[in-house]
DNA sequence: TGGAGACATGTACCAAGGTACATATGAAAC
DNA sequence: GTTTCATATGTACCTTGGTACATGTCTCCA
């Protein structure tokens, strides 16, 4: 039910369109709630026939805005304040790891390599989101408040799997270094 | 496709069986791919329909292991060094804190508290783990050596995640403490 | 000897998510 | 004027994962 208060939440920010929410999952809630315009729009309809959401305005291109409602609203809340966290992660390339001893140590290097500059790229671009809301490109209310606390997280989170990598790296060099005969001495 | 790769990774280690994987799933890969017994004994049908696996044993209890095939190992193997690593994640409590701003301020604190120790616990756990591998308490065998270095991603993860916890717990007191009147003085 | 509990495998069904396909509308460029 | 592109909404189908249910087997202990 993550998705259903996904659209709560953002709808709590102000009305939006199926459209416009797809593109806020695309670009910001996509990276740990990914989430595609069919399974969006088929949500708001639900989230509309239980009275948690309502037609807020019809607009050009068959442009539908919603508004939350009071239980919607209700809702959000109740979710954030009495439900479980569920703290399941899915990782794949996480899972990947438990299986390096079967790669060629050339392909592992390669791989992890890969990897640090993949994690090191996305935690520096998030940094780069955290200066710019910390000068105030953004401003400040409360809903740019907690998505900078969210960039917080990838910032911190990207550069955990970027120092990961880059040590693992160097560890599995190691563990060639002393495997391998020592290099003749000519 | 990951449950497939992640059953032959195991089964590279060697046979096992359908009891076993799922043991070791939720021991060891479930905090990364959650797998239940249904789907494990699902997939263990479609790799044997394949050739990747065959029955090694059978034992008391209906107990059937499984060993992995040639054919199997070239795909797990071809699994890490040609497919696309997959770098979606789907972590609900970072979902939550795109909504933090509609919290209270007590229930935040609280769920950030609660948030912080959790991770604080995981990654001394993991630590222990990695601890007592450095010990040499499960050998050195090339999967205890991945295992090693997956057990430091997941101390790094939760780390990280703790240590935003409590980052982000200071920052919403702080904001709390400036929006509020100022204290009256007697 | 009978019951509890771990071992062991499976089916049925439901929920969630993803891809592909389909279609309509308005603005801008050429 | 017509093509192209972004906007905008939806359906159909397939894959994956989860829960609940069902069943058989072996050991141990009271």
């Amino acid at each position: 039910m993550s998705l259903r208060h996904g659209l709560l939440g953002l709808l709590a920010e102000g009305p939006a369109s199926g459209y416009d929410l797809t593109r806020r999952f695309e670009e910001v809630l996509g990276p740990v709630w990914p989430a595609r315009h069919p399974k969006i729009y088929a949500e708001l309809g639900r989230l509309a026939a239980d009275g948690l959401i309502e037609v807020d305005s019809e607009g050009p291109r068959r442009r539908k805005a919603y508004r939350i409602t009071d239980a919607g609203l209700a809702e959000v809340r109740r979710w954030l304040a009495e439900d479980r966290v569920d703290h399941t992660m899915r990782f794949e390339p996480l899972l990947r790891s438990f299986f390096f001893w079967l790669m060629e140590p050339d392909d592992l290097a390669r791989h992890l390599a890969s990897e640090a500059e993949h994690y090191a790229g996305l935690a520096a671009l998030y940094r780069g989101f955290t200066e710019a809301k910390d000068r105030g490109d953004f401003g400040y209310a409360p809903p740019v408040q907690a998505m900078r606390i969210s960039l917080e997280a990838g910032v911190r989170l990207y550069e955990a799997l970027a120092g990961w990598a880059r040590w693992a790296a160097d560890r599995a060099e190691t563990v060639r270094a002393e495997a391998s005969p020592p290099e003749p001495v000519d």
